[in-house]
RNA sequence: GCGGUUGUGGCGAAGUGGUUAACGCACCGGAUUGUGGCUCCGGCACUCGUGGGUUCAAGUCCCAUCAACCGCCCCA
């Protein structure tokens, strides 16, 4: 093949586009609804953007960006992900010196170099939503009910939300402390990439997926017993507005997620039923990322989900069913010398009133017009041959009794806009 | 980045090294000549992901490469 979409990218075709447009619907709908408007941020950033705000140690950083030089020698990365560009949209153009909180959602596609599989994409399509400038619990808590009653709009009611609270700086020096006591003197049985961990962020060790890592974190000091009287009374707090609004969820200790700059809240939503990669959204609150940027003191709270994963979780409960052609309200058929002109003509008469009208542009067979119109489900064709130009009339034939009626050219367009009407009379 | 499986027409899928690579679906055309479904008939692949090699002979064996999928890792 001469041409193939690069590894780890897809094309989305006209089939599955319609998936897209729904979930897409639904996104705007549920923004709209809880406040959250909308910022588009350019896909690729200078690369500090990433390496400060994501986080020099994490995994994401040192081994997925894409980076490259322009033709000015700029050091740019593609985004890997929506939360960095967005505090630096906010700082670039001071959004958090107006009224608070500020609220946005963003969507589109992000770019990590991993190796691909079932629900890894090197492009991938991110939903997400910020909050800046709150720093109480509610705004945890709305955050995490947006995510739930999201997919909860899109029939996904028994997804698992996990949730935990990391801490802050406050209280992790002494979670760290306990974490370095507790491994330290079994270091040596923790798998490499651990080891590691111990010194960067023992905090990651925790949620290694090796089982003999996961046996020796039994027992481990969990972060919710270190944490500072603050953000234990605020994960308190998330917890009773999650309960009171009837949101279910689990605490799990263990939930760490691999972006640095998260703080206090963090969660995970997880489905089982897209192989190994398990989460199909998460987010958390990082109330230093924007400081970490340069800007002032302003708390931050957001999620992202991924797009492809939510379609594969949909496509395999069945939720989405395969999007047929739209059907047409008219077909213009033409047959003969000198018939296009005017079957055109009544054609673009017909779209200016918005109708939906196709016709043939293919010199085919009236056979095979008659055909495709069938399959548009067509109700009125209208059908122009020679013998019908030459007496100026044109044959209007309604599809689902098979009636036929000849009518004048000039009266073809009030005639058939009448029988659209009529018909959607008798549906509605 | 590591390990494994796979790769035949638009899609699905046969094809134990040996004549012109089945079949199904889809698509296109036709069935007394200007009309839809079904049925019937016909059409549609210089070619087996790509590139090398072995052999008298390869879609079938070997190597490499690319890609998809599965697991690890990571996360969306």
């Amino acid at each position: 093949m001469l041409t193939g979409a690069p590894r780890g990218t897809k094309d989305i075709l006209p089939d599955q586009v319609g998936h897209w447009q729904r979930i897409e619907a639904v996104i705007r709908q549920i923004c709209r609804e809880y406040g959250y408007a909308e910022i588009r941020t350019p896909v690729f950033e200078h690369r500090e953007v990433f390496h400060r705000g994501v986080g020099e140690t994490t995994d994401i950083v040192q081994k997925e960006t894409y980076d490259f030089h322009d033709r000015g020698n700029r050091e740019l990365t593609l985004r890997p992900e929506g939360t960095a560009p967005v505090v630096r949209a906010l700082l670039e153009h001071k959004l958090y010196a107006g009224p608070l909180p500020v609220k946005m959602y963003y969507v589109g596609p992000m770019f990590r170099f991993g190796r691909p599989q079932m629900g890894r994409q090197r492009q991938f399509h991110q939903f997400g939503i910020e909050v800046f400038g709150a720093a109480g619990a509610g705004a945890d808590a709305e955050v995490i009910s947006l995510a739930m009653d999201f997919y909860r709009r899109l029939g996904l009611l028994d997804l698992t939300l996990l949730v935990n609270s990391i801490g802050c700086p406050v209280c992790r020096p002494a979670h760290r402390q306990a974490l370095c006591d507790f491994f330290g003197p079994r270091a040596t049985e923790l798998c490499e990439d651990c080891r590691n961990r111990l010194d960067r962020n023992p905090l990651r060790v925790l949620d290694c997926k090796q089982e003999r890592c996961q046996e020796l974190s039994r027992g481990a000091p969990a972060t919710v017993d270190h944490l500072c009287p603050a953000c234990a009374e605020h994960f308190a707090a998330v917890r009773e507005l999650l309960e009171a609004a009837g949101v279910a969820y689990t605490v799990d200790p263990g939930l760490v997620r691999g972006l640095d700059y998260y703080t206090r809240t963090a969660f995970e939503i997880i489905s089982r039923d897209i192989g190994a990669q398990a989460s199909v959204g998460g987010g958390g609150r990082y109330d230093h990322l924007v400081e970490t940027l340069g800007g002032p003191p302003v708390p931050g709270i957001g999620f992202g989900l991924g797009l492809e994963r939510l379609v594969l979780v949909m496509e395999n409960r069945g939720l989405l069913a395969v999007t047929a052609e739209p059907a047409r309200d008219v077909f213009v058929a033409m047959a003969g010398d000198g018939t296009g002109p005017v079957a055109f003509g009544l054609v673009q008469a017909l779209r200016a009133r918005g109708i939906v009208v196709e016709t043939d542009c293919l010199a085919r067979s009236l056979k095979a017009q008659m055909k495709t119109a069938d399959r548009f489900q067509a109700p009125v064709v209208v059908i122009i041959g020679e013998a019908e130009l030459a007496r100026g009339v044109v044959t209007v034939r309604l599809m689902q009794t098979g009636e036929q009626q000849e009518v004048p050219l000039a009266g073809a367009l009030e005639y058939v806009g009448g029988i659209l009407n009529e018909r959607k009379k008798c549906a509605g």
